[in-house]
DNA sequence: TTTTGTTGATTGATCAGTCAATTAAAAATA
DNA sequence: TATTTTTAATTGACTGATCAATCAACAAAA
């Protein structure tokens, strides 16, 4: 029944695929038949459309970054100050569609496989600073810059801290607690310096 | 040239390979040869000593937590105050002996494998609550009990996150930078109170 | 001679990746 | 319009490699 037309569909059924299968298992130790199966097509389509196993984990892995950069404009557009675009890159990664813990394992388990392919270690740096420049922005108007580093450095760490804390136990930190738990932190910084200059 | 009491060098050799093996390799995705290769033996012996392969993991896992068990209580051990205590438990989390390249990897390969393994699973569960209790037993004079667990919740997450970004970047936080970022968040927080009770 | 240490060889399972073959839609040609 | 040809979609069957795990056999110490 080959309908024409079909490979922009496989190709994303293949990655949600994806990112579900590892998300539920919990690694990314995965065959590609499991993955294909899940997207209702043969292993032979998946490597089909996306050659070895490592080029469909690097789609799936630009996907989320994609999902994740979306997110983070979209909440960047209603930030009027400074102080408004912390909060809002702070919120778009707890957010309830970057903090489900499918996406999460997903994630952790990416952290892992960079350590071994330096594509996903590039995609990863790309994250990591785009997340750096976009706290900065924020940051810069309200304190010095070497503070607005430190103070960037310290909120990214608690985010992916956070990341891990949800993904090994079951879900205690919500979005709402991590979101306030980070938000006490840039709070309290920034009074500090207020008090006492 | 079979010697007496070989089992318990052995097994620790086989403990330092699978280490060392996983820290290299930036994966739990390791095989039981190349682990036995490096301590000297074959394969077939680690099977002989500790089984299936999940078992090794295991008995890895424990040595790291216990390294970081006994170093926590020796650091603890020289701490007068409250705020010492707290200052005890962050350092020895990037302690020369924990945070290098090789031991980050590896935890966090471990975090990763523990979505799967529920042994795992409980073994990283015991770390958590016991850095939580630690900390908690330097915070809660220092503060209410609410505020304390939020801190140790913060300082936890800070920690963790601290280990993700120092094995994606190439040591960015070194143990110094590490430990001051953490620091400066707990003065941060007692300060205010201090400040605006 | 019993126990402990040790390994080479082997087995069985798992998987990524390939390929030839099949179907049907689309395009070209008559 | 009717046909032939090309192209896209799809898979079952297969291959080759990798590895965990086992086992029989051997060496040396007790």
């Amino acid at each position: 029944m080959p309908k024409i037309g079909m490979e922009p569909l496989r190709r994303k059924a293949l990655i949600d695929a994806t990112i579900s299968t590892i998300g539920e298992r919990g690694t990314l130790n995965v065959t590609v038949a499991e993955i294909a199966g899940r997207a209702g097509v043969s292993s032979a389509l998946a490597h089909h459309y996306f050659g070895p196993k490592e080029e469909l984990l690097q789609a799936t892995m630009r996907q989320l970054l994609a999902d994740l950069g979306r997110d983070t404009v979209s909440a960047l557009r209603g930030a009027a100050t400074p102080r408004e675009r912390v909060s809002a890159v702070i919120t778009v990664n707890f957010n309830a569609g970057q903090f489900r813990e499918e996406t999460v394992h997903a994630w952790l388990a990416f952290y892992v496989e960079a350590q071994n392919s330096p594509l996903l270690r590039r995609l990863l740096r790309v994250y990591a600073r785009r997340l750096h420049s976009n706290l900065m922005s924020g940051l810069l108007p309200l304190t010095s810059r070497p503070e607005a580093e430190r103070m960037a450095e310290a909120i990214a760490a608690l985010i992916d801290g956070l990341y891990i804390r949800r993904a090994l136990r079951d879900g205690l930190p919500n979005p709402a607690s991590a979101t306030s738990l980070v938000e006490d932190y840039v709070d309290a910084k920034l009074e500090r310096q207020a008090n006492a200059p």
